[in-house]
RNA sequence: GCGCCUGUAGUUCAGCGGAUAGAACAUUAGCCUUCUAAGCUAAAUACGAUGGUUCGAUUCCAUCCGGGCGCACCA
């Protein structure tokens, strides 16, 4: 809450306990004027209106009444069944610079674990995994800067009959060519034996029994194999270091499946001991779901969840049990957030289920952080049949793009190509980063490569505008004292709404955390670029003939870039100073 | 069949139960001798359907219709 905010509860409080004995203290919100012509807040009182047996104008117009001529306010109208009011702009702005990370705070370093990416070393990140790196990433900034001490994880699927594909691929077709001698990336370079391998095995069956094999091998720690996997590995690994580079992705924890996926199986007979899992007639153990969560499955049967098969062997789920168990109880993490797809919305659900069921108390502080499916023009992606947007593709076009933008802007004047390609980079990358963190994490996105990312509208750089404009300003302002300024000069429209969409973003910050939702911050951050570009056009900044009423102004726009850059940087968006 | 998500303008998206449902793209008409036109100003077009709860429903509930994802030994 504001200050401005719980002064004027307080004062329309104070005016309600006098006009009405038996005003309990309930029913009293206070929240933005939906025009800023109306006022900077807004009460309500509909609800005062039904405990005090009245209409809500008449108690509107009794709080406006009573508070005509106090001298907080500018104005204080009662306009129906609302009351309006506007502060005077010392008290307002004040508020506004005061603003900083700790009217974020929520937590005071409770540790979360957050896991994101994941990808299975086999082949190159796509659109998909860029998706969830976005949020991902942007998940963990906000949660860091909302106070938590966050633990950015990726669960590396480096294991499993897929892997072996590519390695068999390799092993039969490569012809001991490496990335190195191809000058292929080498998650690229592994990618293009994974499709090999889906290719020659439409012709030939056996290939896939001699992945079988391999796999055996495997995992009987067959020490050719052991080698030909951590070498195809290694080179898939420095693949994907790149492209978290170029994105921004980064971790501080990462786990590896071929070290994980026999957790889980202790919990598995600890919970057959316990009865609260079941032998089946096959050999297998599995969880009986509750049919008042779970519903019936298509033969109206109670359904269950398999956790261990017949032969002793884990299955996905067995893993994530064992995972979660060794976060929160070795590693003594308060709270695991997954960043995966909505298509695992049940299989999280039977996870967390299970896990309460056996008894784990922090079994409800596991999230499961789903985001939508993201579609092509001609469909959803398949990894398989090429109908995929590779990432390093997709930020490599989008920095062209960019580059040609800048190129474009700054024709006349000289800039040196380094200068160039780090404004593309931040320019290109902030506009995919944007794009995608702009939408709740539910809805499925329909990307269009030609029309989707553009660079105007509600896009990254249109925020990173408004503020490289800030800063041009600001530069050739070095001579004035912003701290010497004179806020009460302030309060036009243009003012008070660029301030309110300020004011906003603490609690659209703490909100994004609770929610998991960074599109509030990107929403948040937009308004604010939109507010300053108005009233930079209705305004003068440096022009204005009383000097102390542009240091003001001043004061305030360095105030919005600020919360430009902060938000921005949140959602993995970087500013820059000259666009 | 069951569960979860989703349905708002031609398109992509916003909308703690509250004032005239907001943006952006595309379209149309304006604005650069003035702090960066990746900008600003204006025009035009929308809550899938029917009930219910409420002073008030795009929002909550129910039913229906449309789209997506999923429903034990794949991950």
């Amino acid at each position: 809450m504001l200050k401005v905010e719980n002064k004027i509860l307080a004062k329309a409080s104070a005016v309600l306990s006098s006009a009405y004995p038996n005003f309990s203290g309930d029913g009293l919100s206070l929240s933005f004027s939906p025009e800023i012509k109306f006022g900077d807040f807004a009460l309500p009182c509909f609800l005062l209106a039904k405990e005090f047996k009245t209409s809500p104008m008449e108690v509107a117009a009794t709080i406006a009444a009573t508070l005509f001529g106090d001298d907080y306010f500018v104005k204080v109208e009662a306009a129906g069944p609302y009351v309006n009011f506007t502060v005077k702009p010392e008290f307002l702005f004040e508020d506004l610079m005061n603003l900083d990370q700790t009217d974020c705070v929520l937590s005071a370093g409770e540790r979360i674990i957050l896991e994101y990416l994941s990808p299975n070393t086999n082949k190159p990140l796509h659109l998909g995994h860029v998706r969830n790196g976005c949020l991902g990433m942007a998940m963990a900034n906000i949660l860091a800067y909302t106070g938590y001490d966050v633990t950015r994880a990726s669960l590396v699927n480096d294991r499993g009959i897929h892997i072996c594909k590519s390695m068999l691929a390799w092993q039969k077709f490569g012809n001991g060519e490496t990335p190195e001698s191809t000058g292929e990336k080498g998650d690229h370079f592994v990618g293009r034996y994974y499709v090999k391998f889906a290719q020659e095995s439409d012709n030939d069956p056996k290939l896939i029994e001699e992945a079988q094999a391999m796999l055996q091998k495997w995992e009987a720690r067959d020490p050719e194999i052991l080698s030909l996997w951590h070498t195809m590995n290694t080179w898939v690994y420095s693949g994907f270091e790149k492209t978290y580079k170029t994105l921004g992705f980064n971790f501080d924890k990462f786990y590896y499946e071929s070290e994980l996926y026999n957790l889980g199986k202790d919990i598995v007979a600890d919970g057959l001991k316990a009865g609260v899992l079941k032998k089946e007639a096959d050999g297998s153990i599995a969880f009986p779901l509750p049919v008042d969560k779970f519903g019936l499955d298509q033969d109206d049967n109670e359904k269950r969840v398999t956790l261990l098969r017949g032969d002793g062997t884990s299955v996905y789920i067995t893993q994530d049990l064992g995972v979660a168990h060794k976060r929160f109880v070795e590693e003594k993490f308060s709270q695991a957030v997954y960043v995966v797809g909505s298509e695992q919305i049940y299989h999280f659900k039977c996870l967390i289920e299970v896990l309460a069921a056996l008894g784990f108390a922090w079994a409800k502080n596991i999230r499961h952080l789903s985001y939508g499916m993201v579609y092509l023009p001609e469909g959803k992606m398949k990894s398989r049949e090429g109908k995929v947007i590779d990432a390093d593709n997709l930020a490599a076009e989008l920095i062209d793009l960019a580059k040609a933008a800048v190129l474009e802007r700054n024709s006349d004047a000289s800039i040196d190509n380094a200068e160039i390609a780090l404004r593309a980079s931040k320019i290109g990358l902030g506009a995919l980063k944007f794009f995608i963190l702009r939408v709740g994490a539910d809805v499925d996105i329909h990307f269009n490569p030609k029309e989707s990312i553009s660079f105007d509208g509600v896009t990254g750089p249109y925020c990173q505008y408004a503020f490289a404009r800030i800063n041009s300003i600001l530069h050739k302002a070095s001579d004035f004292d912003l701290a010497q300024a004179d806020l009460s000069l302030l309060g036009n429209l243009e003012e008070r709404f660029l301030a309110q969409k300020i004011l906003a973003l603490p609690r659209k910050i703490k909100e994004a955390a609770t929610t998991s939702n960074p599109s509030l911050v990107a929403g948040g951050v937009y308004e604010i670029a939109k507010a300053f570009n108005q009233f930079y056009h209705h305004h003068q900044i440096l022009g204005e003939e009383d000097k102390n009423l542009s240091l003001a102004r001043l004061a305030l726009i360095k105030k919005t870039a600020d919360t430009i850059k902060s938000g921005l940087n949140l959602l993995g968006v970087e500013t820059l100073a000259i666009m």
